[in-house]
DNA sequence: GTAAAGATCCACT
DNA sequence: GTGGATCTTTACT
């Protein structure tokens, strides 16, 4: 068995709460239908210091108003008119920071994610390694933007297995337009796991 | 109202 | 490595 992460775990640094997600099992449970994939890459967006962050400067919108709102709430948004992208809302309430979820390592139920990739093939490792790809394998869309993660549609529980991998840190993907903020290393890895979107240098 | 760009993915010269 | 698909969100010529 394994437990949820309660809105605590979430009320903290976007940076901490990306770190220690890697490990941890997000789960996706539609009646009938429940899927559930390993975290195995996260980045970190700090807000309003933060030139890549859609909260830069305090800039605040319709879309980005759910990050501004109490940790634990999924925010989901549509990307390049065809892709959806899921973030975990961090830090205390008010705070507009949160951590983007890049890749997850399938566990089950690969049948259904397959068939919701619409992927004939045996190979699991183009189901989930990207943050687009996650999302239609786990019917992530923007129906659970706002979404409480301590609900039951939507959660991340902890592994009860002692802590089994090493990280890596690496700069964030595609935000040439932050400047010099495209070189922090604020995207964490699990070290040499094969479900990563990208490997790092 | 209109235009420009995007925290991506896939196919391929 | 490069370019096209596709459309919402955002900021204004």
């Amino acid at each position: 068995m394994s437990e949820k992460l309660s809105k605590d775990f979430y009320a903290r640094d976007a940076e901490k709460v990306a770190r220690d997600l890697l490990g941890k099992l997000l789960i996706r449970d539609k009646r009938g239908s429940k899927t559930t994939g390993k975290i195995v890459e996260t980045e970190a967006y700090l807000g309003k210091d933060d030139p890549a962050s859609h909260t830069f400067g305090g800039k605040k919108t319709e879309r980005t108003e759910i990050i501004y709102g109490p940790p634990g709430h999924a925010y989901v948004y549509l990307i390049y008119g065809m892709y959806h992208c899921f973030n975990v809302v961090t830090g205390k309430d008010g705070t507009p920071e949160g951590v983007f979820i890049r890749a997850l390592e399938p566990v089950d139920d690969l049948d259904i994610m397959r068939k919701r990739r619409g992927l004939d093939s045996e190979d699991k490792g183009n189901l989930t390694d990207g943050p687009g790809k996650l999302c239609m394998a786990m019917d992530i869309d923007k129906s659970l933007n706002g979404e409480d993660l301590t609900g039951e549609k939507l959660f991340i529980s902890e592994r009860k297995s002692a802590k089994d991998f090493e990280i890596t840190e690496a700069k964030r993907i595609n935000i040439d337009y932050a400047g010099d903020a495209k070189n922090w290393k604020l995207r964490y890895l699990i070290k040499d796991n094969p479900f990563v979107s990208e490997k790092p240098d």
